[in-house]
DNA sequence: AGCGCTCTTGTAATCGTTTACACGCGAGGG
DNA sequence: CCCTCGCGTGTAAACGATTACAAGAGCGCT
């Protein structure tokens, strides 16, 4: 209290360095200088930030003003330790650098930050193991309150997983098979599924699906959903061409090599994502053929980009700021010791198809062509 | 100790209720437990982690074994605390959902996350000034120990500047003019320049320049470099026609509209970036017009994109993961006390200018075009 | 033998909060 | 008049690590 008292004194300007000779650094402002200055205990300069309610009016209004003068912040690392939360979030990205996550992120942050919580980002990118296991021990050390999977697993390190550490975990864009996590994903297959029907619709019955990432819980899902719209359509299965992919530029580039090469062309192609999407495009028309003419495509995701295009996409739009806010909110109310009651516990948002200018109906002649 | 080792036995499966039932929480696993199974103090548990080189063999492979048993990890609310470091840097965003700090940010992740420290994202997004100062706050309420502002200003709040808090900042991408702090930017009046050349190398001398948002520090640096290129080039301010905008496609749209309206047009524009250079060859386009051969586009960033816009743009590129590591390990170097003098304070990494498909040189016909 | 050194390890203070508990005081009820 | 209760505040014990300091062991040197 008493040197509490003189550093006070020292922010304001006055210097009394018998006191202050300890050698200590002076730089932060502490509970204890506040409480000096406004003539109180620390608990009570404590009480008038966390329950200004329980106090007398008047002791309320000299605290405050102390804490004004002071410039006083408290010490999270100490509030942490005593209150055993941090007030912080671990948000796990498969990459931090692709633009699709940008946008959830947006969300996120949106939700999180306006109740209070901290970001802390987890980029898998690079070294996915490594990184995964430095996840699970930054949760272990009781760094965050809470996390976020856009990952589409649950990090695991020396047997110990991050879903087992008590703290809560909510997976989102991603779906995380057979772990029981509240979820907030989109309806990849249905909406694969309706990729196929328009494109039947407009009478095609040579289709190709451009994959993702084999393994990628995205594309499993998408390419379920494209044959079961096959199936719909009567078509068989085996009249469909497959090309492997990785959701990159490049992948829709080497896919369209393919195309190019094969006798007979499937006349719509339905790709994981818009950014093969617009690689395929762009390869093909390069090589001197038409879209939609010659080949239809619908991409996924319904990145910004698609509308700038040649031509603009034809694509499924994510809500992806909303995936954010949706599993932002869920991980709020399960950190605040909520359980998250079946029907929320997975939701699928709907992704709406928005029709464009890379695919049309069938011409007679692509229908013919070699 | 004694309820330590209680601690641990329960761990193991022994329950000895007796000791267990002060109702604590029991989940984590704290130095004390430990230092019980491997029969030391909890100090030379913490040394064995910090400083093994100071342990006796034999200890050191009793602990380690205490260690992996248990599966302990220490807590950072505590270990900050103490040590007054937080190991955690913040990472200051105008917009964590533009695609051109994500790949930034995977830089700035790269480095960083090698040597220890975490990621806090900061995003300004929103509500800027709000946002800018509570972020003031985190800083000063000692949650970590070096800043990254990729947002072209310093955070204040209630007189207090983010730069004065006593922690390591480092500006990123977007000069901070006057501010006396180690900054890691790109030559965007160099480059502004040279797109100028460029274009007046082609035949061009009625151009246009597409404006940032106004008061960017990056739109003023580009469009000082493009008036000083339009003097190198002869070329009176005058004769050059300034459009606003805003980084946005729909910006370069609008300036497309004003573009057509015009009756003498000019032959070539400079966007100062590609999203806006990608959104005027849009509009123009759709209005029947060519490029280049009708009018010249020149962006800047090289995003992704840049390469599948049609034409494909020419642009400047710039290394966005380089000025996240470069910015990095200079925040690194500022963090462990070192000062960083003045050869690398102010760096300017260079952007190569990349020449595709949206240049050319003028065409007769474009020159006397009414 | 005694002194002083190095090498390990333990003891205990410390970081800056939050919060359980205790205390003093004034009011209201028996 | 005494007891109880509630209100507002202070005292002090956590929270779980790091680290200065001390202490003991072992060893070489004079």
């Amino acid at each position: 209290m008493r040197d509490g008292l003189a550093r006070v004194k020292r922010i304001d300007g006055d210097s009394e360095c018998g006191v202050d000779s300890d050698g200590r650094d002076r730089r932060a402002v502490r509970i204890e200088d506040v409480a000096a200055l406004a003539g109180v205990s620390i608990a009570t300069v404590s009480r008038a930030l966390s329950l200004p309610g329980k106090l007398k009016p008047e002791t309320l209004a000299r605290v405050n003003a102390a804490v004004l003068q002071t410039g006083y912040t408290p010490n999270l690392a100490a509030r942490n330790l005593r209150a055993r939360r941090s007030m912080m979030v671990l948000v796990v990205v498969p990459d931090i650098g692709n633009p699709f996550f940008s946008e959830v992120l947006r969300g996120i942050d949106e939700t999180l930050v306006g109740r209070g919580y901290g970001l802390l980002i987890g980029n898998l990118g690079g070294a996915p193991d490594a990184k995964a296991h430095h996840m699970v021990d930054v949760v272990q050390a009781g760094q965050v309150d809470g996390v976020l999977l856009l990952n589409g697993f649950v990090p695991q390190h020396a047997g110990r997983s991050l879903a087992a550490l008590g703290v809560p975990v909510v997976a989102v864009c991603e779906a995380i098979e057979g772990a029981d996590l509240p979820q907030v994903c989109v309806g990849n297959r249905e909406a694969a599924r309706q990729a196929v029907a328009h494109l039947a619709g407009l009478g095609h019955r040579r289709l190709a699906y451009l994959a993702g990432p084999s393994g990628n819980v995205l594309d499993r899902e998408r390419e379920a959903g494209f044959r079961e719209g096959l199936a719909d359509a009567g078509i068989p299965d085996g009249e469909a061409v497959f090309w492997p992919g990785d959701f990159t530029f490049r992948a829709g580039e080497t896919a369209a090599e393919l195309f190019l090469r094969r006798g007979v062309r499937p006349t719509a192609v339905f790709a994981a994502n818009d950014e093969m999407a617009i690689g395929f495009m762009g390869r093909v028309r390069a090589a001197g053929l038409d879209i939609p003419q010659d080949v239809s495509v619908v991409g996924f995701d319904g990145i910004a980009f698609a509308d700038y295009a040649e031509p603009r996409l034809t694509t499924f739009r994510q809500p992806r700021r909303e995936l954010g806010t949706r599993g932002a909110e869920l991980l709020i109310r399960a950190m605040a010791g909520e359980a998250i009651p079946p029907p929320e516990r997975q939701q699928r948002l709907p992704v709406p198809l928005l029709i464009r200018a890379s695919t049309c109906a069938l011409a007679r002649s692509s229908d013919r062509q070699s």
